[in-house]
DNA sequence: TTGTAAGCGTTATCAT
DNA sequence: ATGATAACGCTTACAA
């Protein structure tokens, strides 16, 4: 449990060669004979010599370390977009930070301000609220290393992101449950400073007008929590009510209304029609199962990676680089018949 | 972005005091007066210092980084257990690096090895199996810094793990099926290597035998892919055949067997009764509703992190510090009636 | 109570 | 082609 790594000093002694000399050799630099190279390296080899990553990073200031921050990793979707990160990332010998944000905005600053330290090279960053005057972090970090953000972003600031489709998508679902015959639209988010849900609300409302039909204010619903937004469902389906279509555009929430939908017996898609975002793998198999808007999470996650990375290495700068990636529509049982 | 973080040096010259009164007085030692203290740290303040950690990691050799391993982001098991190793790793501050080996054992080698080089103070992980004779990779980094292993475990080595309790699951949730009536009941895994599946496999013939059923060679599948369960699932069933009941091990496997039962028109639970690991909050919105034994899979990942920063930090010895918890059982629809 | 200096393991500059 | 040396930012003897 006490013994070190071995160093280059040590290899140097053994071989009776300076510490230039190793380094250069293991860096393949073209000042070094081969035959020196070349017992080096198999020396190297044989003791199976790691250069210290600490050593390295204070002396290049580069750190081959890229932070991610996510709201929450037990989220289908965030797991999968961490997927796609993490195969991007390490096949480019870079090792990833992870850092769970929970949605404060505090925790995120918190992170922020403390990744000023240079531990990482660069950030990738689905944001907890776009709320201006809450970016200063965001940008005070962004002066001394590459953001990227994916999924949600903030869109005052120059700073490159990938995103999906949410406005098409949202505008989409709608139009798919009106031409079903719902004409009166539940639209469920998580806060309208979310980047995601305002853009997925725009693509609502602007289906709604295209048909012709109202927008009525107390059909948005947005919670932050399972649990509320389970009440706020229950207290509208619990009285008089018309609604007749769901546009939920937060994965866990659509489970609470198919709860509710059990327990106050609404049939689902006879008297409710419902599409919602959600990226597991189980709606399929669900009762009835769910017609869904599939965000490619994966994808998203490799593009923002493979953008970063880029320009960690300058190979691009900031202008114009966002990507807008398509959703999946399935319809399944619960939007059709 | 090329702006460098502040250093105590600047602000030693700052100051007028030299370096080691600013770094003794930023870790608040008890040889600096107080009003000293007072002025460098507001000082500090002010202009926002941090520490950077690779000079510190590399004057301490303590990076305050752990590193997990993990077979796949992208299951609800494994991102949960990540989330609970996330929120006690960054409470204690430490940072987290993660790797996913995809289930590859040369991909785990590879990232063990290259941990050899001081970049973490630990590591949490659930290994790709426990085939002996390959385990060096594992004990040579565990004779440099400490290991924790979660969920999939090598027994033979002297090191921590905290599981669920496979054995006794895989018994319970048997005999669970033969009490509803099944005598001819299919066991789906991965791979007999992985412990956790060789235990609940144990679990799985010991209530067999309890029952007096005798084990069939025919009825224990193993399966590194969701496409190849598939196809033995579909040779078993599109045959003749008596299967009444399935015991599995793995969430997505279950999924498969769902498409094949509406595939081939197999009644989920009159013709077939189903259990399996899962922690999916889907399940009870299936169809038919999913039998699961759930693993506490976020408190494993708490627990595991907080032995490794134990043993980190020297306040635990590797003698018998091996936990076990319990899994949830909840009987659904697809296994009664 | 504070300053000086060495050293952690690298890489890079400047000699030779 | 190779070696000596300084430097990255920090902590910690050792001096004062």
């Amino acid at each position: 449990m006490n013994k070190t790594n071995i160093t280059q000093k040590q290899i140097a002694k053994e071989l009776g060669v300076s510490v230039s000399t190793i380094s250069r050799a293991l860096s393949d630099s073209h000042e070094i004979s081969a035959e020196q190279k070349q017992r080096i390296a198999s020396y190297a080899a044989k003791v199976k010599y790691q250069p210290n990553p600490h050593a390295t990073s204070l002396r290049l200031s580069k750190t081959k370390n890229i932070a991610v921050l996510i709201p929450d990793l037990s989220n289908s979707y965030f797991s999968l977009a961490l997927n796609g990160i993490e195969s991007v990332v390490h096949d480019k010998g870079y090792n990833l930070m992870i850092y769970q944000t929970n949605d404060h905005l505090a925790t995120e600053e918190a992170i922020f301000r403390y990744l000023e330290n240079g531990l990482v090279d660069g950030v990738l960053s689905a944001v907890s609220s776009n709320t201006k005057g809450y970016v200063e972090h965001v940008s005070r970090l962004n002066g001394l290393i590459p953001i990227t953000f994916f999924d949600r972003c903030i869109n005052d600031l120059p700073i490159p992101h990938i995103t999906c489709n949410d406005y098409e998508s949202g505008f989409s679902a709608t139009k798919h449950l009106i031409e079903k015959g719902c004409r009166n639209i539940l639209f469920i988010g998580i806060d309208k400073s979310i980047s995601v849900t305002s853009e997925r609300l725009r693509g609502y409302i602007d289906a709604l007008q295209l048909k012709g039909i109202p927008e009525k204010k107390e059909y948005i619903l947005f919670s932050e929590s399972a649990e509320d937004i389970l009440k706020q469902l229950h207290h509208l389906f619990a009285n008089k009510h018309q609604v007749d279509g769901v546009f939920s555009s937060v994965e866990r929430y659509t489970l609470q209304l198919y709860t509710l939908c059990n327990e106050l017996d609404i049939k689902i898609p006879d008297q409710l029609k419902v599409i919602s975002f959600s990226n597991s793998p189980f709606v399929s198999f669900m009762n009835p199962p769910l017609s869904v808007i599939v965000p490619p999470a994966f994808e998203i996650g490799k593009e923002a990676a493979h953008l970063l990375l880029q320009l960690i290495q300058k190979k691009k700068y900031i202008t114009d680089l966002n990507k807008v990636l398509p959703c999946t529509l399935l319809f399944n049982k619960s939007s059709l018949g």
